[in-house]
DNA sequence: GACAGACTACCTATCAGAAGGTAGACGCGT
DNA sequence: ACGCGTCTACCTTCTGATAGGTAGTCTGTC
């Protein structure tokens, strides 16, 4: 049954929490034991080496994320609505502090220094979220609904960057809420006159 | 005279490349030595420990960031003119991998993680950036040169974070011409019809 | 001009601790 | 009897940092 709260998500859930706190080299197997309450050695039989550990939870992070916005779809017809949904939903993970910055966007910062089994990965998620965001943008554009001045790749392309520079400015200042400052404007000029 | 190639120069230049490749845990003294040319110890000479030297190559990247805005407005009149040359500066820097990512939008997302004497600095460069972008626009607004909807402050966050998240996508990508691709549309609504 | 003292920049040698990782044994449920 | 998950114990390498020494430079004084 799933009782999914095994061992092995355990340590992918902390070291996620780790990740997203110092990135790829800001955390250890030793980070992880003392979270989890296991040794060293114990994570290393779930996960052989860290590229192991940190590919399969980009692979998972991805994964959730395309399944997570399946359902949002399948909930919220509009697609601005869907826009703002997205957007509400990383205001409330910074806020409550649950994930206060998204795993790939940290891990891209440092692609250079990643291994590239890691790297590949992060790409991946990059090249997901952005065809998510241009499908819904030109689903947008075709009802009218959603007010797209240039190309729907472009927009998108916009839209992902701008969430990710909020995160990093909410991070820098300290302050959760410069995220919904920044989103606000930026999903104004989306809604159509 | 001002032959400035000192060593303690060129090991806090070594450094900025190392960060902004792979972050504060991402390098090393023997990474550094191994550039410069010189003996770990002697590094520990110019910079006792690696909290000075991340301090301080904080600080003169703030320093020369603001001396650099400075002197480009005074070439520059026109706010327009301004912004559009802050988002060529990095364009070209992401191009040829001079400069590819900005050390503080790297050491940004990893805030949580940082010694607090560097995260400090971090957080006055973001502060410093953000205030200069929101005076130019100010200006931009009164003359009319620009087309700016709400407050001018949060016109000027939404632009840094868009301009970070642009070169994360561009790295992300590996294509440093997304940076360019994104930034396109972002100046073109600035641009009063 | 010469010498002493202070200072600068680098060196070798060494350290303690943390890093990622391995080998082999123990217990437990099937 | 087997395999899974965990353990202890250990290894190697790297990391940031220190101690102590050497050679050269700068400065002031006689």
């Amino acid at each position: 049954m799933s009782n999914l709260s095994t061992t092995s998500d355990e340590i992918l859930t902390s070291a996620q929490k780790l990740i997203t706190a110092g990135g790829y080299n800001g955390f250890s197997y030793a980070d992880i034991a003392a979270v989890v309450g296991i040794r060293k050695a114990s994570i290393h039989h779930h996960f052989p080496s860290k590229v192991d550990l940190v590919r399969t939870l980009v692979q998972r992070y991805r994964g959730d994320a395309e399944s997570g916005l399946a359902i949002l779809e399948h909930h919220v017809p509009e697609p601005l609505d869907l826009i703002q949904a997205y957007a509400d939903y990383w205001a409330k993970c910074i806020e409550d502090e649950s994930i206060p910055f998204c795993v790939c966007a940290l891990l891209a910062s440092e692609l250079p220094a990643l291994p590239t089994e890691v790297a590949v990965e992060v790409r991946a998620f990059f090249e997901s979220l952005s065809a998510w965001l241009t499908s819904v943008m030109g689903r947008g554009q075709q009802q009218g609904s959603l007010k797209i001045s240039g190309a729907t790749r472009v927009e998108a392309e916009a839209f992902m960057a701008t969430v990710h520079g909020a995160m990093l400015s909410a991070r820098a200042y300290g302050r959760p809420a410069v995220f919904g400052t920044i989103l606000g404007p930026t999903l104004q000029r989306l809604k159509p006159e």
